[in-house]
DNA sequence: CTAATAGTGTCTATTAGACAGTATGTT
DNA sequence: AACATACTGTCTAATAGACACTATTAG
């Protein structure tokens, strides 16, 4: 850097070489979530929900073939969360979802083309508002996660496919709750693509504890029932039915709808009701 | 982007061209907390404890004369996590601290030179450990804390300078705890830094209650007391003593140490002790 | 003795876990 | 009638809040 000597903020910055330092590309990249209804062929029975997120097949180099978060690079003259928004976009055809960012991933070798710095999301939809408006690509997998204190083993399903990731936590440190991730078995995703998803996976599962974030994946009307099986899907774990009612009753309004048809006594229909 | 048909991954790297998209520049910006003593003068009083911030004066435009946190650019062969240990180092020559990510900060305008992202970390570390090993421009600001719903104001003071900031909390989305900060008062502070400051402050008032990690701020032994004022003073609320000690009966450890000569009864020195 | 902090006992209120029970639709 | 889910009542366990009390030292 020279030593000039500048007397003001604007002569300082007609002279500024923005090249004096090397830059990087950056992407932001997706995690659409979403809990989709399986049917079981038991009239009686409820649908099955599945922790589901999209993914979409590259058709090009690098990773030719595998499977990826939606992404994009981010324009130099947009910001992130608009980079973020235009590729749930493209790929979903849908706005006004709720998004947060989820962290920064800045390996080094994370692209083999060169230095890409990726900035993850996180998205949530209620996959009834998205028929067919999916890009040529993108494909819903269905999760099943299977997670101890050193593990997590996720299996991606979209009824064509199926594959499977391994992957190792490590606490960064006793105090905190951060985990390094290590990958110990991937053959179909691309990039550190596991790594993002399982960081992801335990953000959600956090912060649906103390949120109300699954109701951007629910309908505007919905049963208790089936709101109970979102909460047990991302936990992957049971609830007990009264306990959960206790604590859900302050964030839902009952409606004079009710849901008939199911073989059994019909179920009150609810909506989500913020707190002020 | 060309359309060539490539047979291999390794064929298409050797021809890619990295330039096709723009890039940007990254910096790493560092939340450095500690919690420092402040006699009291009576002999009987404990030590007030203040909760605190590493700022830097620029000495350079943009923001010459400004308060800054310390920061610098990423470079290009370069973790992020690298170049925010590179500058913690460099500002108070010390390792081995606590550091987790925050967030990235992506706004276009936030740089008046050019565009440039920012991902901002937070360290911990315990002030005992370093005296004098400060950067020349680098000083501790203690920080007072105003927060309710719509509003945090914040106040820095180094014992030679003193300055405010307001800003307003504006929740993006019912159901999340996500914030948009809106600066309301800033003189003093660069960039977006007084955001990035209140979103530390949020994000470490959130995590001393599931985490251990106050005791990275902490010296090896300390009493149960000094840890209650840490806790106190992050939250900026008095806790009861019994539900304090109940709550911390499972991280520390009782010695065999006692610190006397405070005019009271003595009190036992504890350690942490993590979890299994 | 006094001021100040250290540390404990215990009552109460709130919340979470567990289980058993009742209600009511469709075939 | 039987199955499957909807929904509730209530006992218990665990946890958090509140307050009062005892302990101990330097000056």
């Amino acid at each position: 850097m020279d030593n000039k000597i500048y007397k003001s903020e604007e002569e300082f910055l007609k002279d500024y070489d923005s090249n004096q330092f090397e830059k990087l590309s950056m992407t932001a990249d997706t995690l659409i979530f979403s809990v989709a209804s399986e049917e079981t062929g038991n009239y009686r029975k409820l649908s099955e929900k599945k922790f589901s997120v999209l993914l979409v097949k590259r058709d090009n180099y690098p990773f030719k073939d595998k499977w990826c978060l939606p992404g994009g690079f981010v324009g130099i003259e947009e910001t992130i969360d608009a980079a973020a928004k235009r590729i749930l976009k493209t790929e979903t055809n849908l706005q006004d979802i709720y998004m947060e960012q989820l962290y920064t991933f800045g390996d080094i070798n994370r692209d083999p083309r060169m230095r890409i710095v990726s900035v993850s999301y996180i998205a949530l939809v209620d996959k009834n508002r998205l028929k067919d408006h999916l890009s040529k690509n993108a494909s819903w997998f269905e999760m099943n996660i299977l997670e101890d204190d050193k593990e997590i083993q996720v299996t991606f399903d979209n009824h064509y496919e199926n594959f499977s990731i391994v992957i190792e936590k490590k606490l960064k440190n006793p105090t905190s709750d951060r985990y390094e991730y290590v990958v110990k078995k991937n053959t179909q995703l691309a990039f550190d693509h596991a790594k993002v998803i399982v960081c992801g996976i335990a953000r959600l599962k956090n912060k649906i504890a103390y949120t109300d974030i699954v109701f951007n994946m629910m309908p505007k009307y919905f049963t208790l029932g089936e709101l109970q099986q979102v909460y047990e899907v991302i936990l992957g774990k049971e609830l007990l039915d009264p306990a959960f009612r206790r604590m859900i009753q302050t964030k839902v309004k009952k409606t004079e709808k009710v849901q008939t048809g199911g073989g059994h006594r019909p179920s009150v229909l609810f909506q989500y009701q913020p707190k002020k």
